[in-house]
DNA sequence: ATTTGACGACCTCCGCCGGAC
DNA sequence: TGTCCGGCGGAGGTCGTCAAA
């Protein structure tokens, strides 16, 4: 079933029934009518590949998300479709899987659409300039920085919260309420990724609030950002019978799982441990007792992608790299020492 | 930057380095290292729109999900891809927002992709023979049957559990245990989708145990199945005073905002009132208390529908509707009255 | 003036044939 | 004879252009 087909039935050309399919205004409404009936009672669908080979632009924008199952994510592309919606584009969404090249992926979307633009929804910290010639459209990191890469500043352009400042605050709540032994637990302490900033974060308020830091307290999962490697970290954590009043840890989901393992060791939160996260998943403000988090501002962070991608567009000069705050939401999981 | 520019700059034809890249056997080593190196240096991509345009035929199988956050698709779609893979076959993932439509956007994609097959995971219960029409390769339903639809039994193959069942046995988990008055927490009463099954379930159960049913203690929150509204749902029924010593609720992650929704009202769980739900998140497992949910077989129900989709496309005659059962897991949230 | 038809270019693959050594 | 490479044509939908009704 091809647009040929529809024609003959039609008794029309082939140019005819692609002025309708497409809406154009210089078809006579009778014509009109008859190839769309036609084309409902054969369910004939134009064949996207040949419509997308054609095209030498369009409107859209990508979006490509790494981690299909990254709840941080959904409430954010929400907003960035909104945003792009609003400003009368169209948005192409491609989830990758969390261990799948965000570039190559970008790269293939962009041809294959045609894009205008891109918004990276996760990535990796640590691109070169030689990979980032791939994508041949502006671009915008969306929860993430290059900073552990080579790309210069004026090269692209990001839209994140301070990941060390962030967890700096995290666990300075936790030392102004009397917290002296704080535990951490994260993926790995020198991934070159959010993991390490973080850390960093952690090690820095220990530092400066004159709190030594303790080697055995550090809970690394290996890499993983699982609650079942979370939940395994901090069980052995407590086995070792190593005392700490609280726990600092990276991400909402791996609290979670921290929460639990703490539970079922006997330890009751907060009144035997507290913990706090950051992320801010409104999936967290269910959870019994309440977490405490530092709260990205997803919608913002979205929005802002998507400004900083049209001002792109349209040869504007405004701050390429926006740093937005995290906020601490008060939770049950603290309490003062 | 296309095939030819490729070719142009190598010295060879096009339909070398369309051989190259097509890793075909007839090229000499010295010519194939060469494009390779030039396809490389210049970050060539081909054309996506193009191949998927030219290719009568792939071996592909299109997996279409609907409801991006659903997290229970997330560990059956880790399952489908392993099977597809390990059957020599390619996946081709669409995820699409919870209120398009799937059939439209198969369609697309079965024709973008030449496609062989396809699996649906989640989708509408009621379809019609014209809709379907649309789809021209065998297809699975996988976690829903069309049993609101007019589609006949042999028109289709479908992968489910039987919600009804499934909310009969955990209704008469709580009666076992000396529970009777029994609140339910669903979407709708007649959704003609899960949330009316499993809410017919609950009404059997109640009646084939001598149980009167209480319009009072059934709460509906509108047809949402998000948290939000399930735990202003549930804080209302508490608020009316009303009694009740358990909830049922369709899924785990309206049984987790109803937890929360207890417990900010007072009402310990399971101490002053059991839940049970149906779905079997891993997440639920990392609860306080543990969620005691029906598990749904999501791996074996990936593994399945993959088993039948090529047993379609091979011209088996296997059974075309697979019917699982749902397992109760045990946890923290129920205790007997 | 309005509506319709014809045509070529866009890009890649693939089967086939022909040529070269 | 076998190996390697070049060239051709068709398939797909769109869109601008030009011609024609």
């Amino acid at each position: 079933m091809t647009i040929r087909d529809i024609a003959r039935e039609c008794g029309v050309s082939v140019s005819t029934v692609s002025r309708v399919l497409n809406k154009r205004p210089d078809v006579s409404p009778a014509v009109r009518r008859q190839v769309l009936s036609v084309v409902e009672r054969q369910g004939y669908i134009p064949n996207n590949s040949a419509r997308d080979l054609v095209r030498s632009q369009s409107d859209a924008i990508g979006v490509v998300v790494r981690g299909s199952g990254n709840l941080f994510f959904s409430d954010m592309l929400k907003t960035v479709s909104r945003a792009i919606d609003a400003a009368g584009s169209t948005m192409v969404l491609r989830q990758i899987d969390s261990d799948a090249d965000e570039v190559k992926e970008g790269a293939i979307l962009e041809r294959e659409k045609k894009l205008r633009g891109l918004i990276f929804l996760g990535g990796r910290f640590d691109y070169t300039p030689a990979e980032l010639a791939l994508i041949g459209v502006p671009y915008v990191c969306c929860s993430y920085t290059n900073c552990f890469g080579s790309l210069g500043e004026e090269d692209y352009a990001s839209v994140s919260i301070d990941d060390h400042l962030t967890a700096y605050r995290a666990v300075e709540v936790l030392l102004q309420l009397g917290h002296r032994r704080i535990a951490a637990l994260i993926p790995s302490r020198d991934d070159r990724s959010i993991s390490q900033l973080r850390c960093n974060g952690y090690l820095a308020a220990l530092r400066d609030n004159g709190v030594a830091f303790d080697e055995t307290l550090l809970a690394e999962t290996g890499g993983s950002f699982a609650m079942e490697d979370a939940y395994a970290t901090v069980s052995r954590l407590v086995q070792t019978g190593k005392d700490f009043t609280a726990l600092f840890t990276i991400s909402d989901t791996m609290a979670m799982a921290a929460l639990k393992a703490l539970t079922d060791h006997g330890r009751q939160v907060p009144r035997d441990c507290s913990v706090i996260a950051i992320d801010g998943l409104s999936m967290s403000e269910y959870l019994v007792p309440t977490l405490t988090t530092m709260v990205q501002p997803a919608e913002e962070m979205g929005r802002q992608a998507v400004a900083i991608l049209l001002d792109m567009l349209s040869g504007g000069s405004r701050q390429r790299h926006v740093r937005l705050e995290a906020t601490l939401r008060q939770g049950g999981s603290v309490r003062p020492l």
